[in-house]
This record gives structure tokens, sequence and C-alpha cells, in this order.
DNA sequence: GTACGATTTCAACAGCTGTTGAAATAGGAG
DNA sequence: CTCCTATTTCAACAGCTGTTGAAATCGTAC
């Protein structure tokens, strides 16, 4: 079946994307090198510039999964309000839970905690997350308590995913959503 | 007063730490170079390695500055159990506040992240301060609970010291301890 | 003055980094 | 087969990095 085009496209492109991926999830965008990422993939580093331009254009390549969240988000908290908490938490789990999904948002988390720069996180926790938030709640300090509950959540992130401090990194989700719930909904309200 | 040694010790020495302290603490680990750190404080790169030996005794040289965390935290959870939690918050903002201790506490933060490796911030976090809570909290889950604190007051000191997210990063202190100190309360009994 | 030790600098090394341009290879279209 | 395009590799560049050893400078003791 010819088609236009290359009839393999996709597949050395796709081992080098899912290899940068693991690499800057793993080791952090400074500690991660065009060379080991083309040798993971097991390909040439100069195929690396070829498909993706520079090492920012491969980390922004390799790190935009489609993440359902901001979509999500504002049905939680209009439905039912007396377990906005619980269900927020819930849906933090069960993004970062999911293993693709899970190393995109750690390359994103590292590489805005390396450069220290707001752009980069200002545009992912702020804008994806808190905005959604902070326009459901009511009361006085909406932004700063939504941020409180978001320091919250990417503690329990940092801990558990980037530090993997025991026993908070090895417990299963519900243990700790059964936790944690209860404190967001003090913050919402 | 002529003396053994040197007359000038400590002056060059000391500003190299200086400037090795606040380029850690701006730029995290990877980013911070020799030639960078002896170009601010006006020295030859060369001299630095004189000093201190390798980059990472560099780091570990200009890091480590006497908290007071450790010692002070026992006493605040067996005083006053009812206000605990505000202790604990309102002691974890007179440390980060000041500027030499933030500088400091915020080099070893970026760089246990950027390393991702436990020994670092296992024995930063977990030790210093993890396990003089959970040493007097009762309950189930001592550990995970006194981790979920642990992670909440990291997750603020990241977007506020870090990231510098708005407002949290410049809203006073005891705004924050207002609405956190309560739910580290009930985190503790 | 000379001598000596500490302080500081010069110059350079070897290694790794991102990046690039040209060359080689493949596999289907005509 | 030849041609063409896309895929892939080779080789190398320029720059920055941590690090080192020898040389120079400085201030004090004798």
């Amino acid at each position: 079946m010819p088609r236009r085009g290359p009839r393999s496209e996709g597949d050395a492109r796709q081992e080098i994307l899912d290899s940068a991926r693991a690499s800057f999830a793993e080791n952090g965008y400074d500690r991660t090198t065009i060379r080991g990422v083309a040798t993971a993939a097991g390909v040439d580093p100069a195929l690396v510039h070829h498909y993706f331009g520079t090492k920012e254009e491969l980390f922004t390549s390799s790190v935009s999964v489609p993440i359902s969240l901001a979509t999500a988000l504002p049905n939680l908290i209009s439905d039912d309000a007396d377990r906005a908490g619980e269900a927020i938490a819930r849906l933090f789990f069960s993004v970062w839970e999911e293993p693709k999904a899970r190393a995109a948002l750690l390359g994103q988390l590292r590489h805005a905690l390396a450069t220290g720069k707001q752009p980069a996180i200002a545009g992912f926790i702020a804008g994806a997350v808190l905005g959604r938030v902070a326009e459901r709640m009511t009361g006085e300090d909406r932004e700063l308590r939504a941020e409180l509950i978001a320091s919250h959540l990417l503690g329990v992130a940092i801990l558990r995913y980037v530090v993997r401090l025991e026993p908070i990194a090895s417990v299963e989700p519900e243990q700790i959503i059964a936790l944690v719930a209860p404190r967001i909904q003090t913050y919402l309200s």
C-alpha cells in the first residue's frame, strides 16, 4: 500500500520522543543530553536534530502530552460542592498515575524548577489548574487559597514521584486521597 | 598585630562562599559555574578550587548554614499541643524568611530536586524535620501524615521562593500562616 | 635587604555539550 | 534499470565545563 511520504514515518521519530520524555523525567533538563537520548533510541544524534530542531524544541515536543485536567476541573467544583476536594484529589492522581502523563509532568515540573522562571510553570500550573479552581471559589483570598491547594498537591507530587520518599511513595493513591481531600475541601469554602 | 597564617584569611574566601550560595540558590546546581562564581566574587576560577576542592565540595560548604530547626521542633509539639500547627508554620517561615538561610535552603532544595536522589533530601527533610514531628504524633499513619505536612510546606516554599507565583510570593507570612496552620493542626491529631 | 609561606593568577588540558553540513543509504515510482 | 525523495549517518566545528600545575605576587619574619 504505497503512500506519499515515508512509509515508516513515526518509527524512529516516536522512539526518540519516548526516550526523550523518559530522560527528561528521570534526569531533568540539564542532565539530559541529545547524545544520551539518541543512544537510548538507537539512532544517531544528528537524527534528533533533523526531526526536532533545538534541544528546547525537543523538550517541548516530548513533554506535551494531552492532559484532560483543564476541561475536567470546572465540572468537579460546580457539580457536587461538598465533595469537590475529593474530586480534585482523585483527578490529580488519575493523571499522575498514568505512566506517560506522569513522565511528561515530571519533565515539565523539573524543567520549571530548574530554570525557576515563571513562564514555564505559570502556564503549566497557574493557567491550567489554578485559574479554573479560583474561578469557582468564593470568599476572601480566593487566589491565595487556590494556590495553597496547588502547593499541597505539588508537594505531594514532588515527595512521591521525584524524591520518592517512603512511605508516601509506595502507598496506594486512595490512602493519600482520603487524607488530603478533607484539607483541600476546607480551602475551597 | 602579627598572627600565624594569613592575616586576611576569610576575606576572598568568604566572598566566594557568598557568591556560590547566591548562585546555587538563584540558578540551581547545574547552571552554576565555577567561572561564574569566581567572576561574581572578583577572583580567579583557580582560587575557588584552591580553597574548596571540587564543585560538589564547594556546594556543600556554601549551603551548609546552621539551621535551628531540628532542635526547636520537639518543643513546639509537646508544649502546647493545640497550637502546634501554628507553631510549626511560624517556625517554618522564621527560617525561610531569613535571607542567608533562605539562600542555603534554596540551594539544597534545587540540588535535591535536580538530582532527584534521596540521600540529599532525605537527610535534609526527612531526617531533620519529619522524624522529629512523627515522633510526637499519635494515631494511625503517623509517618504518612507527617510527610503530608512536609509536602504542604514544601509546596508553599516552592511556589513562594522558587517559582515566585503571585500572590503567594508577595503576601505577608502571617497571612499564609493563618491559612496553613489549621490544616497542619488537623494532620497532627 | 633576603627568604619563606600563603594568596592569587596564568595558561592550558581533556572532556562533554549542542549543533551543523555534507555524504551515504534505503526503498518505492517511472 | 534510473531517478527521486526521505531517512540516517559521519565527521567535525566551536563553545563551555571542571580541573590542574606551574608561575607570579604579596606581606611578613628574620
